[in-house]
RNA sequence: GGGGCGGUAGCUCAAUUGGUUAGAGUACCGGCCUGUCGAGCCGGAUGUUGCGGGUUCGAGUCCCGUCCGCCUCGCCA
């Protein structure tokens, strides 16, 4: 076999008269008549033509070069030369040819179901894409996305190595635990009846490797998570996992926001700026999210105290029940916000949990349309608050305190994109602190942690886990850019009784404790270290490097919404043997899905 | 579990109120063409309209069910 001694990208006007070898696939052809084919030639490093003149071409291979058709493999040995033609300048090798003088057809396509050309494949539906991933990944595009994708990996490996990380892998066969995303499981073949799961996270190990005395420690690892999908969530999704010992909260957001910064620039060109902090209760009072985007400025403001002096039904009913009353002034809403755009906002709020989308224009000194006559009775105070404008408009979030925030922010995003408030290019980050620890969780009638269970209090709200577990804040935070949750960490419990207490608090029994944490309060009876971490999602981050709103798009093997791999077919069928062996007997006979 | 959108040639799409033999571009096949580069020109082949049922003289089009894909609420400690 012919060997290559370069790529397709690498040939420039100095090598002419050079010999070279290539091998690639054939991008396209351009067949000129019986002396002259011309064939782009590509492998994941670029493009060179390829000529097959029939003045310095045998005759044997002008025919061969005639046959050969769009995604054909083969190597070519030939003479660089200049084109005689004008240079291609949207080539980087476009100033010179090689002129075929051997090749060898490694492997002629069959008829290809997508073609890897980023011209038109951004319209290929993405189930073929998926289907045929390893033509779809040929792109350049896609191959960009690889590459970004390990440089993020190569710069993280490199940031901390530098600063005494290990680097450490954990077991992704583990126990099931409570409390969390659905786990994955697995059977036991050796203890019949017994499962595994498949970490959602490593995050029980790491902390174990810190009362090992492991002090840093680092991993880019898988997480499973069997929840439903969205646009930027996938079942199995990677992310950087660390931890450390004898640090506080500072120490960590500090550490990390260095990371950022020089991973943004170093790898995307990118000024994140300044990494402010943020309480969670700010975040969701002013922008009515625990992931709050700052590149625009809208912000909500709460009213309840004026609101209550209103004789208005759906303000009265938010305010007896204890609820609040959120208001965003949007500065000009008035002419650019037709009714049409405010009842699409407000199909917004209702879907967050609102039972609509209160409005008032203010204009000429007065208030109009939406519920004007309403509001009538508090309009100097509500100017006063708002500092209202001629021409705003003025929209109001209703309900429980959360559903008031959330459903407001939700349109304060979606304003913001209607009135494209958020500038091009730009990025914007910060740190939301001092998280609650818990949330009362209605229907299962217990609280359940706001971060995940192994988080502590914050140092001075120790006091009052037990006696006002609602108030009481935790030491987590999370990394938000532009409005993405990119990471999150938490300074952990290494107390074993804080940590009992909390595991009560979420309504574990000691005895269900014990089971199913016992390994991690035992751990921590035996000189555990304070310690606390982070983890980064990879494939956010790639996500914002290359501005995709999809996740699919940063994973070279990536799953639909059913969790199907529609390239191997995952999930299949397991041998009736392979379930014997296991002890599982189906309850129902296994379905034909893939009924097509 | 709920809501929404979509599925027609290998691919991207079209097809009037239900009405003749379901079309176009591209890829593919054949022919022409010696400087192209999204090559060009001429010709050709290509369909279980996702699948199943129903209504109708007649269904790509209407109805029911189902499968697949996408977006989304719940969910994602």
């Amino acid at each position: 076999m012919l060997k290559r001694t370069c790529t397709c990208g690498d040939l420039r006007k100095q090598n002419t008269g050079e010999t070279g070898i290539l091998s690639g696939w054939v991008n396209t052809y351009r067949d000129q008549g019986k002396g002259l084919v011309f064939i782009d030639l590509r492998d994941r490093y670029g493009l060179t033509q390829v000529v097959f003149d029939a003045e310095d071409t045998p005759e044997n291979i002008m025919e061969l070069g005639a046959s050969l058709r769009r995604e054909d493999v083969v190597t070519v040995k030939g003479e660089i030369r200049l084109r005689d033609g004008k240079p291609n300048e949207k080539l980087a090798t476009g100033e010179i040819e090689l002129v075929a003088k051997e090749i060898e057809i490694i492997n002629r396509t069959a008829k290809l179901p997508i073609l890897p050309d980023d011209h038109d494949a951004d319209k290929i539906g993405e189930e073929h894409r998926l289907r045929y991933r390893y033509i779809d990944l040929r792109r350049p595009k896609m191959q960009k996305i690889l590459q970004i994708r390990h440089k993020i990996t190569q710069f993280t490996r490199n940031f901390f190595a530098d600063r005494e990380f290990l680097e450490i892998e954990t077991p992704l066969l583990i126990t099931p635990t409570p409390e969390g995303a659905r786990d994955f499981i697995v059977p036991s073949r050796h203890q019949t009846g017994q499962w595994y799961a498949l970490p959602q996270s490593p995050q029980i190990f790491k902390q174990i490797l810190m009362v090992a005395g492991c002090d840093k420690y680092l991993q880019i690892c898988k997480c499973l998570r069997d929840e439903d999908p969205r646009a930027d969530r996938q079942a199995e999704f990677t992310q950087i996992d660390l931890e450390m010992s004898f640090v506080d909260q500072d120490d960590i957001l500090e550490l990390m926001s260095t990371f950022a910064k020089n991973l943004y620039k170093e790898v995307g060109g990118i000024d994140l700026g300044d990494l402010p902090q943020i309480s969670w209760k700010d975040a969701m009072n002013q922008y009515g999210s625990d992931r709050p985007d700052i590149r625009f400025d809208l912000q909500l403001k709460d009213i309840t105290d004026i609101a209550s002096k209103t004789d208005f039904k759906v303000f009265k009913e938010a305010c007896d029940t204890g609820g609040n009353v959120k208001a965003m002034r949007v500065p000009g809403g008035a002419e650019k916000l037709s009714r049409k755009k405010t009842d699409a906002f407000a199909e917004v709020a209702k879907t967050y949990g609102a039972g609509g989308l209160p409005v008032v224009k203010y204009q000429g000194g007065e208030f109009l349309t939406g519920v004007a006559k309403f509001v009538e009775p508090i309009k100097d105070e509500l100017v006063e608050a708002l500092g209202l404008e001629d021409g705003d408009i003025v929209m109001f979030g209703v309900g429980s305190y959360r559903v008031s925030c959330i459903a407001l922010g939700e349109v304060r995003l979606a304003v913001a994109k209607e009135l494209a408030l958020i500038p091009e290019g730009l990025f914007r980050g910060l740190w939301v602190v001092d998280f609650p620890m818990f949330d009362w969780n209605e229907d299962a009638g217990r609280w359940v942690s706001e971060h995940h269970p192994f988080t502590a209090p914050l140092e001075t709200h120790i006091d009052i886990l037990e006696t006002d577990p609602g108030n009481c804040l935790s030491s987590g935070y999370d990394l938000v850019i532009n409005g993405a949750e990119v990471g999150g960490g938490s300074i952990r419990i290494h107390n074993p009784e804080v940590q009992a207490k909390v595991f009560g608090l979420l309504g574990l029994s000691a005895e269900e404790t014990e089971d199913k944490f016992g390994f991690l309060l035992n751990a921590l009876r035996f000189g555990a270290p304070p310690h606390g971490g982070v983890a980064f999602g990879l494939d956010r981050l790639v996500m914002m490097m290359i501005g995709t709103d999809n996740i699919r798009d940063v994973i070279a093997f990536p799953k639909t919404q059913t969790g199907a791999d529609l390239m191997c077919e995952a999930p299949g069928a397991a041998d009736p043997a392979q379930l014997h062996e296991l002890g599982i007997i189906m309850r129902e006979p296994a379905q034909t899905t893939n009924s097509e």
